[in-house]
Order: C-alpha cells, then structure tokens, then sequence
DNA sequence: GCGTAAGCCTATCTAGTAGATAGGAATGAT
DNA sequence: ATCATTCCTATCTACTAGATAGGCTTACGC
C-alpha cells in the first residue's frame, strides 16, 4: 500500500514519452520535464526498456519512444515492469504468505486487496491518462 | 502497494482476540499463537488500544479484549490503527500528490486505486474472517 | 501492605533497502 | 575521428522497518 518513487516515476517518463509520440525523446528531457534525478532516471528506462514498453537509440539524437501503441500500455504494464508484484505482504508476493489458527482467512483478503489494485491499475492505459489536461 | 509486517501482525493479533471474546488475552499468548515477537507486539497492541480497537485490562489475570463487537470492527480499521493511510505515494498521501504536464492524469489513478483498497478492506469485519477455518 | 504478574512506555540497536550518484563502455550520426 | 547519447555496474548515504531492552505503573492475592 505504497507506491514507490521508483514506480510514480515510471509512469511520469512514460506520460512524458506518451505526450511526445512518436517523436524520441532524451532522459534528459524527461528528467527535466519530471524533474526526476537524472541518473536514477536512466536505471528506471532501462527497466522500461527490458520489459519491452520502450524503443530506445543511441547516438546523437537518440532517445526513448514507446515500443507499442499507448492504448496497449497499462498503468498495470509499467508499475510491475519497475517494481515487481503489485501488491506484497512482508516483502513477499501475497499468494505466498500462509497463515494459522484464527489469522486463517486474512489470506483472502490480501488477494482480494490486489485483486482490487489490478482493477484499477491494469484498466487505466496511457492513452486514456494522457487525455487529462492541466485547467489553466 | 506494501502490506507491513507491522499491519499483518496487527490484523492477526486482532482475530486471535476476536477468537477468545470475550475473554481477555495476554500479550505472550497472542505472541506465541501467532509467532509474533512479543516486545513488537505490544507496542502494536499499545497502538490498537489508543485507536480504541482493544480493551486492555493490567495486573494478574490481564490481558486485551475486543472494545466493540467484532461485527463493527473491519481490516480498514486496524489497518489505520497501526500504519497510517491506507496507500501513500513516496510516503505521503495520495490526495497530497501533484504532476504537472503530461503526468497530470496520473494523480486520478493513484486515487482510484486507494479507493478501490478501501473498498476491500472496508466491508470485510473481523467477525466475518474468524468464521474462515483451516480444513484439515 | 507486599509481592507478583501483567500492561505501559521510552530509548535504542541493527540490518536492509529506497533513493540517489559516479564513471566508464558501447553505440550511432555527422 | 569525434561527439552525444544510451547502456551498465558499482557504490554511497540516509532512512526506517523490524526488533530488543529495561524500567515504570497498575491490579489482584495473600
């Protein structure tokens, strides 16, 4: 029940990327943009990029794009390409953890709890994010 | 999107006493049924007394109680007894977070998925989960 | 009362890790 | 060749979750 720095910026490049489609874009320029530290930045597109959601290049006038459409982009896509499971109980993913005597049935609610996230998270493209506009 | 192991111990605790009402029961006891360590356990005892969760009884024969029916008592609220909001983004609360530019819509998400936590945890009493047994 | 068994409370230790940084190797365009 | 950029690894630092220790306070029995 904590979204990490890691993952909230994640979603931000990944917007920023969106938003500039299908045009590359420079770490710097999304740092910059997010402003996300550059170095620790780089590592996350690199998650990104391993886990298949980004198109990177090198070179002068190189940069990241996306690898698929936005509307084939998940929240879901991008938080468990950078932070694993979505939803963990001790460290430890929740099918895995077992309990006894009266605790027994807290198992199920700690499935129904990710569950729940995946609803939301797993629903939510980056097309549909990147419609909502800042009001002046 | 991180369960701790101050919350699981909580909730645990929570329906082992749920399982002795209304019998009072001691720290060490709940410690070992449930394989908490018990100077841990007690400061997370101490704060699910302040929230008004447990009834807590000193001297010979003391030991902790369910302040209300276990009926009027859901996950939610042990949860915030002991860990604060129920989802937070790099610490703080979701409503608190703000993004500029193309991360805008992002803030929406994040909301959702709290509410959609809120939606499990919520409606799931501890009566409910105590009727839950291990089958042999 | 006095002793004992329990909860109450504060201070502290330790280990893991989130967050951040640095520096160089590989790559691609000009 | 050179420069700009991504790629990758190693590392640092600070925080805090998790756990511990020890003394104080309350309640009951004798």
């Amino acid at each position: 029940m904590y979204v990490s720095a890691r993952t909230d910026y994640a979603v931000r490049a990944m917007l920023s990327v969106t938003a500039e489609h299908p045009r590359l874009v420079k770490a710097a320029t999304l740092a910059a943009a997010q402003e996300i530290p550059l170095s620790f930045l780089q590592g996350i597109l690199l998650d990104l990029r391993r886990a298949g959601l980004l198109h990177s290049h090198r070179g002068v006038d190189g940069g990241y794009a996306l690898a698929r459409p936005a509307e084939e982009i998940t929240v879901g896509d991008v938080v468990r390409a950078v932070g694993g499971a979505l939803a963990t109980v001790r460290g430890l993913p929740t099918t895995h953890a077992t309990y006894h005597g009266a605790a027994f049935g807290l198992h199920d609610v700690w499935v129904a709890v990710e569950e729940a996230i995946e609803g939301v998270v797993d629903h939510k493209t980056l097309a549909e994010l990147s419609t909502i506009k800042e009001s002046a």
